[in-house]
DNA sequence: TGTACATCAGTGAACGCGCGTTCACTGATGTAC
DNA sequence: TGTACATCAGTGAACGCGCGTTCACTGATGTAC
């Protein structure tokens, strides 16, 4: 581990980060199956078999840029929740920074939540990055729930016992404690806030709600009640940054 | 349009249909990108070029595989409205529906509802056919609403002018008198839906609720409840068909 | 500090593949008189 | 009913393209003594 094996390695880490860049960059335009070797080479300069010194195969690539797409969502997430004030306030963070993410990232977001890639399949690696913004939106819900302050909008029905034992099982991996139906009913909101997104990004709410601005607002307060998270004292979400700068 | 000119037609429509379901059979297989016109071609025992008589390009033979996925579904949930006793049961069938649908046919599904193709834009014509779905689920909400059963189980909060608006304009084309937040919360539930069974299939749902049977019925009544839909008298969704054939 | 050797990065040619689309053509099927 | 002509279906060769991956290789960078 002297200072010029470093060098190397540094050199090394270097190249990889620059070359899933340029794939990031040419996905951007062209889309997950479009995405070649070659012309990642090409457009680094070099030639097309020097890419295997750095992945094995394209596949490695793909999960590569998987891996950095989920992270780089969890960050956004992570961060609007930090900067939220209450558990109203997280959820509402958090429900906009995946959607802006998605919204500037429309191809790294179709990459993992779009169709799956033919011929494709995700390694485990890819399991805890994925869980990152479920367990972020989580939070808010646990947090009420242990204060007493979660006050869902209204009963709804029943748990069957299967589904009664799956939510219970993963309560327990996650946030122990909660109940079972509080996490079916975070199960509900999560596919919506991804389905609104994706439906918005892939052209289907053209002809409905589009822009979907006010809309996305709409069912992230709807969704907010639907869990029973108590209404934000004070200021709106735009303005809870600005007043932290004050 | 004499017999024989009829004929002629008539071959020449059945070789359309064959060529699409030769295309829908591969689809199956490797998915959207990698369908080829040369390998339809070959199932087909015909010259790749041949195909030109009947597509002038790939992407109108995509086009038509879209406007014939949509139909598919739109057919299997209005089947299944038809058989149902009650606004309930409708909401219930028609979810119950498009999500078989979508399992026994996951790339066609994949298709129309996952990444869009690179490259390829969508002509006008596939608007009304993707819209059957969403109006089958406004159905049941427009007969409680004249009705007078619409009971939200919360209120919800309020509808910004802009969403308002857009929401008024919608109601106005497709379910004229229908206040503006019930379709919202329409258009929420729909985009639950199609997120819920795009997990299911994209394999987003390993780890939580897989399988998803349970989730999805719980999920279908949650939002019945969310629209307000009254509950079903009498026996429940499995049982209402053989009640029938009683 | 200097030399012999091992490791690694990158090259360039090649393999073998499949694709969408065009074009001039041959026959067969239908149409008009 | 029969013939001349027009329409259409399908052929086969070709164009021009890009791809992932392998392999033997040259140099440069690092390591051990």
């Amino acid at each position: 581990m002297s200072a010029s094996t470093t060098a190397r390695e540094r050199v090394r880490a270097e190249l990889i980060t620059e070359i899933k860049e340029v794939a990031r960059r040419q996905l951007a335009v062209a889309g997950a199956d479009r995405l070649s070797l070659r012309a990642v080479a090409r457009e680094l300069g070099m030639v097309s078999s020097a890419i295997y010194r750095y992945f094995p195969s394209r596949d490695d690539l793909l999960t590569a840029l998987i891996i950095d797409a989920y992270h780089a969502m969890g960050d956004a997430a992570e961060a609007a929740f930090d900067a939220a004030p209450d558990p109203r306030g997280q959820w509402r963070a958090v429900y906009r920074a995946v959607r802006d993410w998605a919204r500037a990232h429309a191809r790294e977001y179709a990459l993992v939540y779009g169709s799956p890639v033919p011929g494709y399949r995700a390694p485990q690696d890819t399991v805890a990055p994925a869980a990152r913004v479920p367990l972020l939106l989580l939070e808010p819900i646990r947090a009420c729930w242990s204060a007493g302050t979660l006050a869902p909008a209204f009963e709804g029905p029943p748990l069957s016992p299967p589904l009664r034992a799956q939510a219970t099982r993963l309560a327990a991996e996650v946030s122990p404690g909660l109940p079972a139906a509080v996490v079916a009913r975070a199960i509900v909101a999560w596919t919506q806030l991804y389905g609104m997104i994706s439906f918005e990004l892939f052209g289907h709410l053209v002809g409905s709600v589009d822009p979907s601005d006010e809309f996305f607002h709409h069912a992230t307060e709807q969704m907010a009640d639907f869990i029973g998270l108590p209404p934000t004292r004070g200021p709106r979400p735009g303005a809870a940054a600005s007043r932290r700068r004050k």
